[in-house]
DNA sequence: ACGAGGTCTTGGAACGTTCCATGCTTGCTG
DNA sequence: CAGCAAGCATGGAACGTTCCAAGACCTCGT
């Protein structure tokens, strides 16, 4: 059970410590008749570097850590495949850990990362209020992804929200509409861009905005589809704050009986994999996800290695998916 | 940048390094006075105990491993909850990272685990080959989840397939159906016990099993269905092996224009949250996930504290969830 | 006034690496 | 054949903790 040392392997060879460390990093660097003596004591025995006494005198772990606020969202896992792809690629690892979408055990999850001297830190959709995490950043490169902020200390990664809120209202427009309500999830991380490029966007073509409060989730969307129909006043068209919602509003809409694109259009933002099933069939808009993470790894990076110390702010730009839930206006 | 040290603590406070350590393992066993002192210290300074020093002496990371397969399976999800929430309780930390569905690179998921010495480690639906992970297993307790094993090295925790597949026959035989339709997924991981689970329920009733082969996936369950749908012998009931595999076996059913359950009753295996949207509204096997994670955690740190030596393997009990796919047979 | 016994506190030796300055061989140059 | 560079190997210090044996200081009973 005992693991075996780098000493170990030293004394089964007959060399020094200090020539099978650098045969670990090295090999190159040694003579062949001692790379092969080194190599197969370490065979023999078994043995595996150990990391930790190596961060110990490197002061670099060669781990980033994520901490995601949900485990659940395919969003943040598609995110997080790209980040373990890139953080491998520059010969770091990823080290996942979840905040429970609960600020406090988020707050928990970072504290232990910056104990375990992780040796950056990505932060997927957190609930931790901005000077907080700034305070982590003056320790470590930290990147913010799939919210958005100005902040002078944190880099940040995230899609265009106000252009891909604006691209939905297009196509609706485009197929002819002109009652578009927007459901939006309040003040909730990337909801007023979507929001704001919503309004933007109908005005541009003179429309009137009409805005209901849902939220980010199934019912919030059902909750808010509802209040819609009860309204007396049906609009031809409905943009989702996210997939979820627009999940929760096609059952209310399934449920009244009515015809999805027939009598009401509907269009969802996101494009999880479950908008592309073909009993759900949801037009959306799509963010390249996997990219996403890629860029995230590489600001963190980019501060670790060249220590830039201004904040950088990485925009990507979102497409529209079309579905079949988008049609023209009923007549 | 550079991170203050117990050194700095202890100097600021005018004490020594061993006393500040005190503090901050078993604060009730200084002084007030100086526990006072040493607390204000560390607070003016941010210290943080550097994990990375901890571990090395104490020989103890506190970190439990997590390989798990594919971070997108909504399954895996839910059961990293558990171990997540199984872990904290217990004082010890998950650390997740993902396979990505490719032997080779869980492989080296697992090697940078065993370098950063995790004091244990879960595999999540592995598909490393068993005596491979037994070697892994002589250095660190293992726990194997969602496959089945009768190592004597390894533990394990499992649903009981078997009976699962059962449950899923005899209800659809209390529904009256005889000619039921098994797609199994190969000997992928956990497919062989669903398939004789089935084979056994069938002969229990004097039934004539019906096997096509598949995959856990969307389109290996659509590729099944669609050679059931060309033999020109319609069952009245298909159970696939999975709810991915059920997803695509009922895309195929409806783009066939029939109908579910009217023309056929469809059954799929694991509960995935999708199979619960209304427009899906799968009828299939649900699993206690969050507990079989928290079961995992347990059985690693058993080994951890107590030391067991033998295997344990857990089996627990599957539950069917009866929703709209599964009605009579068509007369 | 002294020793016993208790409470707090301390210095130093680990833990398993990396890194650096230095040393030992060779073989080559002039 | 002295001198030196190149190539390889080495020992020791450092990284930031924990743990342990032992020291310092009190209090109290006799």
């Amino acid at each position: 059970m005992k693991q075996p040392t780098i000493l170990d392997v030293a004394e089964r060879a007959g060399v020094s410590k200090s020539l099978v460390s650098l045969v670990m990093r090295e090999p190159e660097r040694v003579s062949d008749a001692s790379r092969e003596a080194v190599l197969q004591a370490a065979a023999e025995l078994g043995y595996r570097p150990n990391a930790v006494a190596r961060s110990l005198v490197r002061r670099r772990t060669g781990v980033i850590g994520v901490v995601l606020s949900d485990l659940h969202n395919p969003f943040f896992a598609d995110v997080a495949d790209g980040i373990e792809e890139a953080a491998f690629e520059r010969g770091y690892r990823a080290m996942l850990s979840s905040g429970f979408l609960n600020p406090k055990r988020e707050r928990g999850a970072v504290e232990t990362m910056l104990e375990l001297r992780v040796d950056g830190l990505i932060m997927l959709g957190s609930m931790m209020k901005v000077p907080k995490i700034e305070r982590v950043a003056s320790s470590l490169p930290v990147a913010l992804l799939g919210r958005h902020t100005r902040s002078k200390d944190l880099d940040s990664v995230g899609v265009d929200d106000s252009a891909g809120a604006q691209e939905a209202v297009e196509h609706l427009v485009s197929l002819g509409h002109s009652e578009i309500v927007h459901i939006h999830a309040g003040s909730a991380a990337g909801s007023p861009r979507r929001r704001s490029g919503y309004e933007k966007a109908m005005r541009r073509h003179g429309l009137e905005p009409r805005l209901v409060k849902g939220a980010f989730t199934e019912s919030g969307g059902a909750k808010a589809m509802q209040e819609i129909l009860d309204s007396g006043n049906l609009p031809t068209a409905v943009f989702a704050p996210n997939d979820f919602a627009a999940l929760g509003a096609m059952e209310v809409i399934d449920a009244a009986g009515l015809d999805i694109p027939g009598d009401i259009s509907l269009v969802g933002y996101d494009n999880l994999a479950l908008a592309g099933l073909p009993r759900i069939s949801l037009t959306t808009i799509g963010q390249p996800r996997a990219d996403l993470g890629r860029e995230a790894v590489h600001l963190v990076l980019e501060r670790l290695d060249g220590d830039r110390k201004s904040a950088r702010h990485v925009v990507v730009p979102p497409n529209l998916v079309v579905r079949n839930t988008s049609g023209p206006p009923r007549s």
